[in-house]
DNA sequence: TATTGTTATACTCTATAACTATA
DNA sequence: TATAGTTATAGAGTATAACAATA
């Protein structure tokens, strides 16, 4: 009854959404959505992305490793990794090296600043995670999502 | 053994994602991602979209309601919502009504031929929800997919 | 010949503010 | 004053093709 009572509103009577409610992909997307927006808020302070989250996350546990094997850890296109980088190395986060056996490549490092900012944004993402997790009613029911998500995404895209 | 095996690849050892692994947001994101693109080839030959798909199984379902009821009801702002009605009226799918209550709104309806692409569509959708149910492992995982999805979605959002 | 990183480009999705015409 | 729809605009995310330097 709350939930028809909002839905309503100011509007007459509820839209029938029962064609929808089922669908995965767009109740997966709905979700999706609504927990960035929430990460978004988490980390206004540092304005980043979940994308540059995770880059300085994978980049601080494979130190040395090149970019398109980052990126493509990530499932990140090579072309579009290629701003993030920038970004993170402009903010002095992340710093090249040129790898002596390979001088097309790029092995990317967390900087000081890079590894203190993460040991940061790990705590933050963390207590963000807890909330989700509480959101979802516990450790079972998030490693349930997860085993199902897993189900829907390819071995590789993991 | 097979999944190590795809994930490394040409490169060297595998990239260590145990930071991101179990991240739900990060997750949802590419399992939606993942579906969004399947959805993509499913629907190639209908050139839809799936905001698109929603919408016309929406006003065929609640015919005669307002364009915003409708982005609300499907999480869109209405401001982005104008370009996709007005794509889905030129291509003869949904017509606009004026209500003689309200000279302001656009009472949305299916066309003859937004009838028969939406008989179509469902069935396209229906298919391709089939799929994926399969590879969730079945109607009770889908079930208890959204039910977790649930969870993570406020009442109005779904 | 193939790969690494890059540039250029385009399309989609999302968000906000400000406008118009009506209410 | 508020609402329905619109316009303009900006920022992300994603996709492909083509290039230079190097392997």
């Amino acid at each position: 009854m709350a939930v028809a009572e909002s839905a309503r509103k100011k509007s007459g009577a509820a839209i029938d959404v029962s064609s929808m409610d089922k669908v995965i992909g767009y109740r997966l997307r709905r979700a999706q959505h609504y927990v960035f927006q929430q990460f978004g808020e988490s980390f206004a302070q540092y304005d980043l992305r979940p994308s540059e989250y995770s880059t300085l996350v994978l980049v601080e546990d494979n130190p040395g490793r090149r970019q398109n094997e980052i990126a493509d850890a990530l499932g990140i296109k090579k072309a579009n990794f290629v701003a993030l980088i920038r970004g993170l190395v402009e903010r002095g986060y992340i710093e090249l090296a040129q790898p002596p056996s390979d001088r097309r490549a790029h092995a990317l490092h967390l900087t000081e600043a890079g590894r203190q900012l993460t040991k940061q944004i790990r705590k933050t993402q963390d207590d963000f995670e807890a909330h989700c997790i509480e959101m979802l009613g516990g450790i079972d029911a998030r490693d349930q999502l997860i085993a199902l998500l897993d189900r829907l995404t390819p071995p590789r895209e993991r």
